[in-house]
DNA sequence: CAGTGGTCTAGACCACGAA
DNA sequence: TCGTGGTCTAGACCACTGT
Protein backbone atom coordinates (compact mmCIF):
# COMPACT_ATOMS: atom_id res chain seq x y z
CA UNK A 1 0.00 0.00 0.00
CA UNK A 2 2.84 2.48 0.83
CA UNK A 3 3.69 3.56 -2.54
CA UNK A 4 7.16 1.60 -3.84
CA UNK A 5 8.20 5.46 -4.83
CA UNK A 6 7.96 6.54 -1.28
CA UNK A 7 10.45 3.76 -0.47
CA UNK A 8 12.83 4.61 -2.98
CA UNK A 9 12.44 8.52 -1.95
CA UNK A 10 13.66 7.47 1.53
CA UNK A 11 16.44 5.30 0.74
CA UNK A 12 17.71 8.31 -1.92
CA UNK A 13 16.71 10.48 1.12
CA UNK A 14 18.71 8.59 3.70
CA UNK A 15 22.33 8.05 1.91
CA UNK A 16 22.23 11.91 0.60
CA UNK A 17 22.06 12.38 4.58
CA UNK A 18 24.87 9.78 5.01
CA UNK A 19 26.74 11.76 2.67
CA UNK A 20 27.10 8.89 0.31
CA UNK A 21 25.99 11.64 -2.49
CA UNK A 22 27.79 14.97 -2.13
CA UNK A 23 25.80 18.14 -2.27
CA UNK A 24 26.03 20.05 -5.64
CA UNK A 25 26.71 16.62 -7.31
CA UNK A 26 24.43 14.94 -9.60
CA UNK A 27 23.22 11.47 -8.26
CA UNK A 28 23.45 8.58 -10.58
CA UNK A 29 21.15 8.84 -13.92
CA UNK A 30 17.66 8.29 -13.81
CA UNK A 31 18.28 5.14 -16.33
CA UNK A 32 20.95 3.78 -13.80
CA UNK A 33 19.12 4.88 -10.56
CA UNK A 34 16.14 2.68 -12.22
CA UNK A 35 17.94 -0.69 -12.62
CA UNK A 36 19.49 -0.37 -8.93
CA UNK A 37 16.31 -0.70 -7.59
CA UNK A 38 14.70 -2.83 -10.25
CA UNK A 39 11.65 -0.30 -11.10
CA UNK A 40 10.78 1.65 -14.40
CA UNK A 41 12.36 5.25 -15.09
CA UNK A 42 8.93 6.97 -14.80
CA UNK A 43 8.66 4.72 -10.92
CA UNK A 44 12.12 6.95 -10.29
CA UNK A 45 11.07 9.89 -11.55
CA UNK A 46 8.13 10.45 -9.08
CA UNK A 47 10.93 9.42 -6.11
CA UNK A 48 13.33 12.40 -7.19
CA UNK A 49 10.17 14.57 -7.49
CA UNK A 50 9.47 13.95 -4.23
CA UNK A 51 13.15 15.00 -2.85
CA UNK A 52 12.29 17.95 -5.61
CA UNK A 53 9.96 19.15 -3.73
CA UNK A 54 11.48 19.18 -0.17
CA UNK A 55 14.58 21.24 -1.66
CA UNK A 56 17.32 18.12 -1.29
CA UNK A 57 17.72 17.58 -5.24
CA UNK A 58 17.56 20.10 -8.30
CA UNK A 59 16.03 18.56 -11.37
CA UNK A 60 18.49 20.03 -14.27
CA UNK A 61 17.63 18.78 -17.99
CA UNK A 62 19.93 17.68 -19.50
CA UNK A 63 22.65 17.35 -16.63
CA UNK A 64 21.23 15.65 -14.09
CA UNK A 65 19.79 15.75 -10.53
CA UNK A 66 21.79 17.37 -8.14
CA UNK A 67 21.84 17.17 -4.47
CA UNK A 68 20.94 20.25 -2.50
CA UNK A 69 20.66 21.74 0.90
CA UNK A 70 17.00 22.64 1.55
CA UNK A 71 18.61 25.56 4.55
CA UNK A 72 20.14 26.97 1.28
CA UNK A 73 16.43 27.78 -0.04
CA UNK A 74 15.47 31.68 -0.76
CA UNK A 75 13.15 33.26 1.86
CA UNK A 76 10.71 35.61 1.23
CA UNK A 77 9.28 37.62 4.04
CA UNK A 78 6.67 39.80 4.48
CA UNK A 79 6.65 43.66 3.63
CA UNK A 80 10.07 43.79 4.10
CA UNK A 81 10.44 42.87 7.65
CA UNK A 82 12.85 41.07 7.51
CA UNK A 83 13.41 37.91 10.40
CA UNK A 84 15.76 35.74 12.28
CA UNK A 85 18.60 33.93 11.52
CA UNK A 86 16.69 32.53 8.30
CA UNK A 87 16.74 35.76 6.98
CA UNK A 88 20.89 35.91 7.10
CA UNK A 89 21.24 32.32 5.83
CA UNK A 90 19.27 33.52 2.44
CA UNK A 91 21.97 34.24 0.11
CA UNK A 92 22.13 38.03 -1.71
CA UNK A 93 19.89 37.50 -4.68
CA UNK A 94 20.57 39.62 -8.45
CA UNK A 95 17.47 41.52 -8.55
CA UNK A 96 15.90 42.78 -11.66
CA UNK A 97 12.90 45.13 -11.66
CA UNK A 98 10.78 46.81 -14.02
CA UNK A 99 8.08 49.39 -13.94
CA UNK A 100 4.91 49.96 -16.65
CA UNK A 101 1.34 50.65 -16.43
CA UNK A 102 -1.38 48.37 -16.83
CA UNK A 103 -5.25 48.01 -16.98
CA UNK A 104 -6.82 46.28 -14.44
CA UNK A 105 -7.38 42.59 -15.63
CA UNK A 106 -10.60 40.28 -13.40
CA UNK A 107 -7.99 38.91 -11.21
CA UNK A 108 -6.15 41.95 -10.50
CA UNK A 109 -9.60 43.79 -9.91
CA UNK A 110 -10.56 41.44 -7.52
CA UNK A 111 -7.14 41.88 -5.39
CA UNK A 112 -7.43 44.93 -5.15
CA UNK A 113 -10.98 46.07 -5.58
CA UNK A 114 -10.79 48.16 -8.37
CA UNK A 115 -13.11 48.55 -11.05
CA UNK A 116 -11.56 46.34 -14.24
CA UNK A 117 -9.59 48.16 -16.57
CA UNK A 118 -8.61 50.57 -13.71
CA UNK A 119 -4.91 52.08 -14.38
CA UNK A 120 -2.25 50.12 -12.07
CA UNK A 121 1.51 50.69 -12.01
CA UNK A 122 2.81 47.44 -11.94
CA UNK A 123 6.10 46.40 -10.98
CA UNK A 124 7.60 43.46 -12.06
CA UNK A 125 10.36 41.82 -9.66
CA UNK A 126 13.07 38.93 -10.95
CA UNK A 127 14.90 37.17 -8.60
CA UNK A 128 18.24 35.13 -9.37
CA UNK A 129 20.22 33.52 -7.55
CA UNK A 130 23.33 31.92 -9.62
CA UNK A 131 21.40 30.98 -12.87
CA UNK A 132 18.45 29.54 -10.63
CA UNK A 133 15.38 32.16 -10.35
CA UNK A 134 14.01 32.32 -7.13
CA UNK A 135 11.12 34.32 -7.22
CA UNK A 136 8.69 36.37 -8.88
CA UNK A 137 7.23 39.11 -8.13
CA UNK A 138 4.50 41.52 -9.72
CA UNK A 139 3.53 44.17 -7.48
CA UNK A 140 0.57 46.58 -8.11
CA UNK A 141 -0.55 49.95 -6.56
CA UNK A 142 -3.60 51.52 -8.12
CA UNK A 143 -2.97 55.26 -10.21
CA UNK A 144 -6.09 56.51 -8.35
CA UNK A 145 -4.39 55.85 -5.24
CA UNK A 146 -0.67 57.42 -6.08
CA UNK A 147 0.67 57.76 -9.86
CA UNK A 148 4.35 56.14 -9.04
CA UNK A 149 7.18 56.57 -11.31
CA UNK A 150 10.47 54.02 -12.14
CA UNK A 151 12.52 53.09 -12.72
CA UNK A 152 13.76 51.53 -9.61
CA UNK A 153 17.35 51.11 -8.68
CA UNK A 154 19.06 48.46 -7.02
CA UNK A 155 15.88 46.23 -6.28
CA UNK A 156 15.06 44.43 -3.09
CA UNK A 157 14.08 41.08 -4.10
CA UNK A 158 10.74 41.23 -3.02
CA UNK A 159 9.65 44.67 -3.99
CA UNK A 160 10.14 46.69 -0.50
CA UNK A 161 11.20 50.14 -2.65
CA UNK A 162 7.18 50.13 -3.87
CA UNK A 163 6.81 50.41 0.19
CA UNK A 164 9.03 53.60 0.00
CA UNK A 165 7.40 55.01 -2.45
CA UNK A 166 4.32 55.16 -1.40
CA UNK A 167 5.85 56.63 1.96
CA UNK A 168 7.37 58.97 0.32
CA UNK A 169 4.06 59.96 -1.25
CA UNK A 170 2.61 60.24 2.11
CA UNK A 171 0.63 56.50 1.45
CA UNK A 172 1.52 55.10 4.90
CA UNK A 173 0.41 51.37 4.94
CA UNK A 174 -1.19 49.95 8.12
CA UNK A 175 -1.77 46.53 7.34
CA UNK A 176 -0.34 43.96 5.30
CA UNK A 177 -1.92 40.31 4.98
CA UNK A 178 -0.07 37.92 2.59
CA UNK A 179 -2.19 34.53 1.44
CA UNK A 180 0.05 31.79 0.78
CA UNK A 181 -1.14 28.83 -1.68
CA UNK A 182 0.84 25.76 -3.31
CA UNK A 183 0.28 24.85 -6.94
CA UNK A 184 1.76 23.68 -9.71
CA UNK A 185 3.43 25.92 -12.05
CA UNK A 186 1.60 27.74 -15.24
CA UNK A 187 3.48 27.32 -18.55
CA UNK A 188 5.04 30.98 -17.99
CA UNK A 189 6.51 29.77 -14.49
CA UNK A 190 7.37 26.16 -15.61
CA UNK A 191 9.84 27.33 -18.06
CA UNK A 192 11.19 31.02 -16.06
CA UNK A 193 11.75 28.52 -13.06
CA UNK A 194 12.72 25.29 -15.68
CA UNK A 195 11.14 23.03 -12.84
CA UNK A 196 7.93 21.49 -12.51
CA UNK A 197 7.92 21.33 -9.09
CA UNK A 198 5.25 22.77 -6.73
CA UNK A 199 4.93 26.71 -6.41
CA UNK A 200 4.96 28.75 -3.43
CA UNK A 201 2.00 31.34 -4.70
CA UNK A 202 1.30 34.30 -2.47
CA UNK A 203 -1.25 36.90 -2.49
CA UNK A 204 -0.72 40.18 -0.73
CA UNK A 205 -2.70 42.73 -0.04
CA UNK A 206 -1.63 46.15 2.23
CA UNK A 207 -4.66 48.71 3.17
CA UNK A 208 -3.71 52.10 4.85
CA UNK A 209 -4.98 53.76 8.14
CA UNK A 210 -8.62 53.91 6.40
CA UNK A 211 -8.66 50.68 5.46
CA UNK A 212 -8.41 51.40 1.16
CA UNK A 213 -5.98 48.81 -0.35
CA UNK A 214 -3.15 50.56 -1.23
CA UNK A 215 -0.95 47.74 -3.14
CA UNK A 216 -0.95 44.16 -3.89
CA UNK A 217 1.54 41.83 -4.99
CA UNK A 218 1.36 38.16 -6.64
CA UNK A 219 4.63 36.18 -6.16
CA UNK A 220 5.32 33.06 -7.02
CA UNK A 221 8.45 31.06 -5.76
CA UNK A 222 9.85 28.35 -6.35
CA UNK A 223 8.97 25.68 -3.66
CA UNK A 224 12.06 23.69 -4.34
CA UNK A 225 14.51 26.78 -4.03
CA UNK A 226 12.38 28.89 -1.77
CA UNK A 227 9.94 29.21 1.17
CA UNK A 228 7.96 31.89 2.98
CA UNK A 229 8.40 33.57 6.32
CA UNK A 230 6.33 35.50 8.59
CA UNK A 231 7.00 36.95 12.74
CA UNK A 232 4.03 38.36 14.28
CA UNK A 233 5.02 39.90 17.50
CA UNK A 234 2.63 39.84 20.29
CA UNK A 235 1.49 43.20 21.55
CA UNK A 236 1.71 43.42 25.76
CA UNK A 237 -1.59 44.52 26.12
CA UNK A 238 -4.39 42.01 25.22
CA UNK A 239 -5.85 43.89 22.57
CA UNK A 240 -9.05 44.63 20.21
CA UNK A 241 -11.89 42.73 18.12
CA UNK A 242 -10.45 43.10 15.05
CA UNK A 243 -13.03 45.11 12.83
CA UNK B 1 7.11 22.68 -25.80
CA UNK B 2 3.83 23.66 -23.88
CA UNK B 3 3.35 20.84 -22.44
CA UNK B 4 -0.21 19.23 -23.76
CA UNK B 5 -1.43 18.30 -20.71
CA UNK B 6 -0.97 21.94 -19.87
CA UNK B 7 -3.21 22.64 -22.83
CA UNK B 8 -5.61 20.09 -21.55
CA UNK B 9 -5.59 21.45 -18.01
CA UNK B 10 -6.42 25.29 -19.40
CA UNK B 11 -9.28 23.78 -21.52
CA UNK B 12 -10.69 21.85 -18.44
CA UNK B 13 -10.15 25.09 -16.37
CA UNK B 14 -12.12 27.45 -18.33
CA UNK B 15 -15.04 24.70 -19.01
CA UNK B 16 -15.59 24.55 -15.09
CA UNK B 17 -15.38 28.65 -14.99
CA UNK B 18 -17.99 28.39 -17.54
CA UNK B 19 -20.03 26.06 -15.44
CA UNK B 20 -20.23 23.79 -18.07
CA UNK B 21 -18.99 21.22 -14.75
CA UNK B 22 -21.14 21.75 -11.58
CA UNK B 23 -19.66 22.25 -8.75
CA UNK B 24 -19.31 19.05 -6.50
CA UNK B 25 -20.05 16.96 -9.42
CA UNK B 26 -17.53 14.72 -10.89
CA UNK B 27 -15.65 15.04 -13.94
CA UNK B 28 -16.37 12.36 -16.81
CA UNK B 29 -14.03 9.51 -15.53
CA UNK B 30 -10.10 9.52 -16.49
CA UNK B 31 -10.86 6.79 -19.12
CA UNK B 32 -13.77 9.01 -21.06
CA UNK B 33 -11.28 12.48 -20.87
CA UNK B 34 -8.49 10.57 -22.60
CA UNK B 35 -10.53 9.64 -25.75
CA UNK B 36 -11.75 12.75 -25.57
CA UNK B 37 -8.24 13.96 -25.68
CA UNK B 38 -6.97 12.07 -27.95
CA UNK B 39 -4.52 11.01 -25.09
CA UNK B 40 -3.54 8.39 -22.79
CA UNK B 41 -4.45 8.38 -18.88
CA UNK B 42 -1.40 9.51 -17.53
CA UNK B 43 -1.40 12.67 -19.70
CA UNK B 44 -5.24 13.10 -18.10
CA UNK B 45 -4.03 12.09 -14.73
CA UNK B 46 -1.30 14.97 -15.07
CA UNK B 47 -3.81 17.62 -16.39
CA UNK B 48 -6.35 16.95 -13.22
CA UNK B 49 -3.24 17.05 -10.90
CA UNK B 50 -2.67 20.90 -12.09
CA UNK B 51 -6.18 22.03 -11.39
CA UNK B 52 -6.35 19.32 -8.14
CA UNK B 53 -3.69 21.63 -6.78
CA UNK B 54 -5.15 24.72 -7.64
CA UNK B 55 -8.37 23.37 -5.34
CA UNK B 56 -10.45 23.26 -8.26
CA UNK B 57 -10.59 19.48 -8.26
CA UNK B 58 -10.82 17.10 -5.55
CA UNK B 59 -9.84 13.43 -7.05
CA UNK B 60 -11.59 10.90 -4.71
CA UNK B 61 -10.23 7.38 -5.12
CA UNK B 62 -13.06 4.76 -6.54
CA UNK B 63 -15.51 7.84 -6.59
CA UNK B 64 -14.08 10.28 -9.40
CA UNK B 65 -12.98 13.76 -9.81
CA UNK B 66 -14.86 16.10 -8.33
CA UNK B 67 -14.99 20.10 -9.37
CA UNK B 68 -14.58 22.38 -6.31
CA UNK B 69 -13.62 25.92 -5.11
CA UNK B 70 -10.68 26.94 -4.32
CA UNK B 71 -12.50 29.53 -2.19
CA UNK B 72 -13.63 26.78 -0.22
CA UNK B 73 -10.68 26.12 1.40
CA UNK B 74 -9.66 26.25 4.86
CA UNK B 75 -7.52 28.54 6.15
CA UNK B 76 -4.59 28.21 8.44
CA UNK B 77 -4.16 32.29 10.16
CA UNK B 78 -1.02 32.54 12.75
CA UNK B 79 -1.54 31.64 16.16
CA UNK B 80 -4.92 32.31 15.99
CA UNK B 81 -4.92 35.75 14.80
CA UNK B 82 -8.54 35.35 13.00
CA UNK B 83 -8.47 37.47 9.32
CA UNK B 84 -10.16 39.34 7.67
CA UNK B 85 -12.63 38.22 5.46
CA UNK B 86 -11.10 35.00 4.61
CA UNK B 87 -11.54 34.04 7.82
CA UNK B 88 -15.39 34.45 8.33
CA UNK B 89 -15.29 32.05 4.54
CA UNK B 90 -13.44 29.34 6.28
CA UNK B 91 -15.86 27.12 7.09
CA UNK B 92 -16.77 25.40 10.62
CA UNK B 93 -14.25 22.32 10.90
CA UNK B 94 -14.76 19.38 13.57
CA UNK B 95 -11.22 19.26 15.48
CA UNK B 96 -9.98 16.44 18.10
CA UNK B 97 -7.14 16.79 20.12
CA UNK B 98 -4.54 14.57 22.11
CA UNK B 99 -2.34 15.16 24.29
CA UNK B 100 0.80 13.31 25.75
CA UNK B 101 4.44 13.65 26.54
CA UNK B 102 7.16 12.76 24.15
CA UNK B 103 10.55 13.19 23.82
CA UNK B 104 12.71 15.35 21.40
CA UNK B 105 14.01 13.68 18.61
CA UNK B 106 16.48 15.07 16.17
CA UNK B 107 13.98 17.46 14.52
CA UNK B 108 12.25 17.99 17.80
CA UNK B 109 15.25 19.62 19.59
CA UNK B 110 16.32 21.76 16.16
CA UNK B 111 13.12 23.30 15.89
CA UNK B 112 12.96 23.85 19.67
CA UNK B 113 16.18 24.49 20.31
CA UNK B 114 16.45 22.09 23.36
CA UNK B 115 18.59 18.97 24.13
CA UNK B 116 17.92 15.55 21.86
CA UNK B 117 15.65 13.46 24.22
CA UNK B 118 14.50 16.49 26.18
CA UNK B 119 10.79 15.80 27.78
CA UNK B 120 7.78 17.66 25.68
CA UNK B 121 4.14 17.98 25.59
CA UNK B 122 2.53 17.15 22.38
CA UNK B 123 -0.56 18.22 21.24
CA UNK B 124 -1.72 16.50 18.52
CA UNK B 125 -4.95 18.26 16.22
CA UNK B 126 -6.73 16.53 13.31
CA UNK B 127 -8.75 19.11 12.06
CA UNK B 128 -11.80 17.63 9.27
CA UNK B 129 -14.59 19.09 7.47
CA UNK B 130 -16.71 16.24 6.04
CA UNK B 131 -15.07 13.28 5.24
CA UNK B 132 -11.76 15.86 4.44
CA UNK B 133 -9.14 15.86 6.61
CA UNK B 134 -7.71 19.80 6.06
CA UNK B 135 -5.09 19.99 8.57
CA UNK B 136 -2.60 18.10 11.02
CA UNK B 137 -1.21 20.23 13.69
CA UNK B 138 1.56 18.84 16.46
CA UNK B 139 2.41 21.58 19.12
CA UNK B 140 5.49 21.37 21.59
CA UNK B 141 5.72 22.85 24.61
CA UNK B 142 9.34 21.88 26.62
CA UNK B 143 8.18 20.30 29.83
CA UNK B 144 11.16 22.91 31.07
CA UNK B 145 9.38 25.72 30.39
CA UNK B 146 5.82 24.61 31.95
CA UNK B 147 4.77 21.15 32.39
CA UNK B 148 1.39 21.37 30.26
CA UNK B 149 -2.06 19.11 31.01
CA UNK B 150 -4.70 18.06 29.01
CA UNK B 151 -7.55 17.08 27.38
CA UNK B 152 -7.85 19.68 25.35
CA UNK B 153 -12.04 20.72 25.60
CA UNK B 154 -13.33 21.70 22.19
CA UNK B 155 -10.32 22.45 20.21
CA UNK B 156 -9.69 25.11 17.43
CA UNK B 157 -8.08 23.72 14.51
CA UNK B 158 -4.45 24.93 15.02
CA UNK B 159 -4.08 24.32 18.88
CA UNK B 160 -4.85 27.99 20.28
CA UNK B 161 -5.54 26.30 23.24
CA UNK B 162 -1.90 26.05 23.98
CA UNK B 163 -1.01 29.55 23.73
CA UNK B 164 -4.48 30.16 26.51
CA UNK B 165 -2.43 27.46 28.79
CA UNK B 166 0.91 29.12 28.42
CA UNK B 167 -0.40 32.26 29.41
CA UNK B 168 -2.81 30.25 32.35
CA UNK B 169 0.38 28.94 33.63
CA UNK B 170 2.27 32.84 33.48
CA UNK B 171 4.17 32.09 29.80
CA UNK B 172 4.00 34.85 27.53
CA UNK B 173 4.56 34.68 24.11
CA UNK B 174 6.25 37.86 22.85
CA UNK B 175 6.80 36.58 18.87
CA UNK B 176 5.47 33.93 16.63
CA UNK B 177 7.48 32.83 13.89
CA UNK B 178 5.48 30.82 11.09
CA UNK B 179 8.09 29.33 8.00
CA UNK B 180 6.14 28.10 4.96
CA UNK B 181 6.94 25.59 2.60
CA UNK B 182 5.56 23.33 0.24
CA UNK B 183 6.45 19.67 -0.26
CA UNK B 184 4.61 16.50 -1.46
CA UNK B 185 3.20 14.40 1.20
CA UNK B 186 4.65 11.74 3.09
CA UNK B 187 3.27 8.11 3.51
CA UNK B 188 1.46 8.80 6.33
CA UNK B 189 0.48 12.33 4.91
CA UNK B 190 -0.76 10.86 1.76
CA UNK B 191 -3.00 8.48 3.35
CA UNK B 192 -4.45 10.79 6.17
CA UNK B 193 -5.27 13.48 3.49
CA UNK B 194 -6.17 10.63 0.58
CA UNK B 195 -4.22 13.13 -2.06
CA UNK B 196 -0.67 13.00 -3.20
CA UNK B 197 -1.40 17.09 -3.65
CA UNK B 198 1.61 19.29 -2.44
CA UNK B 199 1.05 20.11 0.91
CA UNK B 200 2.10 23.13 2.85
CA UNK B 201 4.47 22.54 5.63
CA UNK B 202 4.70 24.90 8.23
CA UNK B 203 6.76 25.31 10.73
CA UNK B 204 6.22 27.86 13.60
CA UNK B 205 7.97 29.07 17.19
CA UNK B 206 7.38 30.93 19.55
CA UNK B 207 9.36 32.69 21.65
CA UNK B 208 8.53 34.58 25.08
CA UNK B 209 10.50 38.21 25.89
CA UNK B 210 13.45 36.84 26.84
CA UNK B 211 13.84 35.17 23.74
CA UNK B 212 13.76 31.75 24.91
CA UNK B 213 11.56 29.45 22.67
CA UNK B 214 8.27 28.18 24.59
CA UNK B 215 6.22 26.53 21.78
CA UNK B 216 6.90 25.02 18.30
CA UNK B 217 4.44 23.70 16.22
CA UNK B 218 4.68 20.85 12.72
CA UNK B 219 1.46 21.95 10.46
CA UNK B 220 0.74 19.87 7.31
CA UNK B 221 -2.32 21.19 5.06
CA UNK B 222 -3.59 19.78 2.32
CA UNK B 223 -2.15 22.03 -0.15
CA UNK B 224 -5.72 21.22 -2.30
CA UNK B 225 -7.84 22.21 -0.05
CA UNK B 226 -6.00 24.10 2.62
CA UNK B 227 -4.20 27.82 2.33
CA UNK B 228 -2.03 29.98 4.86
CA UNK B 229 -2.77 33.16 5.61
CA UNK B 230 -0.68 36.07 7.83
CA UNK B 231 -1.71 39.47 8.63
CA UNK B 232 1.14 42.07 9.50
CA UNK B 233 -0.03 45.31 11.40
CA UNK B 234 2.66 48.16 10.56
CA UNK B 235 3.45 50.45 13.48
CA UNK B 236 2.58 53.95 13.19
CA UNK B 237 6.19 54.88 14.07
CA UNK B 238 8.86 53.60 11.37
CA UNK B 239 11.21 51.71 14.13
CA UNK B 240 14.25 49.64 14.42
CA UNK B 241 16.91 47.72 12.80
CA UNK B 242 15.65 44.25 13.66
CA UNK B 243 18.68 42.61 15.77
C1' DC C 1 -20.35 -6.72 -9.29
C1' DA C 2 -18.97 -2.74 -12.43
C1' DG C 3 -16.74 1.56 -12.55
C1' DT C 4 -13.57 4.50 -10.64
C1' DG C 5 -8.87 6.25 -9.56
C1' DG C 6 -3.72 4.61 -7.94
C1' DT C 7 0.48 2.52 -9.18
C1' DC C 8 3.69 0.74 -12.32
C1' DT C 9 5.81 -1.11 -16.73
C1' DA C 10 8.71 -0.89 -20.93
C1' DG C 11 9.22 1.27 -24.11
C1' DA C 12 9.15 5.77 -27.78
C1' DC C 13 10.58 10.30 -29.16
C1' DC C 14 12.01 15.06 -28.11
C1' DA C 15 14.78 18.97 -25.87
C1' DC C 16 18.73 20.35 -23.48
C1' DG C 17 23.75 20.67 -22.12
C1' DA C 18 28.52 19.61 -22.43
C1' DA C 19 32.28 18.02 -24.95
C1' DT D 1 27.60 13.58 -30.87
C1' DC D 2 26.11 11.49 -26.63
C1' DG D 3 24.08 11.30 -22.22
C1' DT D 4 20.86 13.64 -19.66
C1' DG D 5 16.06 14.65 -18.20
C1' DG D 6 10.91 15.86 -20.21
C1' DT D 7 6.83 14.16 -22.28
C1' DC D 8 3.82 10.68 -23.73
C1' DT D 9 1.91 5.98 -25.02
C1' DA D 10 -0.82 1.74 -24.35
C1' DG D 11 -1.33 -1.09 -21.77
C1' DA D 12 -1.31 -4.13 -16.82
C1' DC D 13 -2.87 -4.95 -12.22
C1' DC D 14 -4.53 -3.37 -7.70
C1' DA D 15 -7.57 -0.72 -4.31
C1' DC D 16 -11.61 1.74 -3.33
C1' DT D 17 -16.69 2.88 -3.80
C1' DG D 18 -21.41 2.12 -4.44
C1' DT D 19 -24.99 -1.17 -5.96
Amino acid sequence: MAAYYHSIADDLRRRIECAEYVVDEPLPSEAKLAIRYRVSVPTIRIALEVLQAEGRVEKLHGRGNFVRRPEERAVYGSAGHAVGRRAAESPPMQVSAEVRTVSATDGLSALLQVRRGALLTEFEYVSVLGTSVRGLARLYVPQRVVKLKGPVVDPSPWGDEVRSLLAEAGVHVASTVDRVASRLPSTEERKVFRSAAPVLAVERTSTDFSGQIVEGALLALPGDRAEAVFTTRTHVEPMEAVG
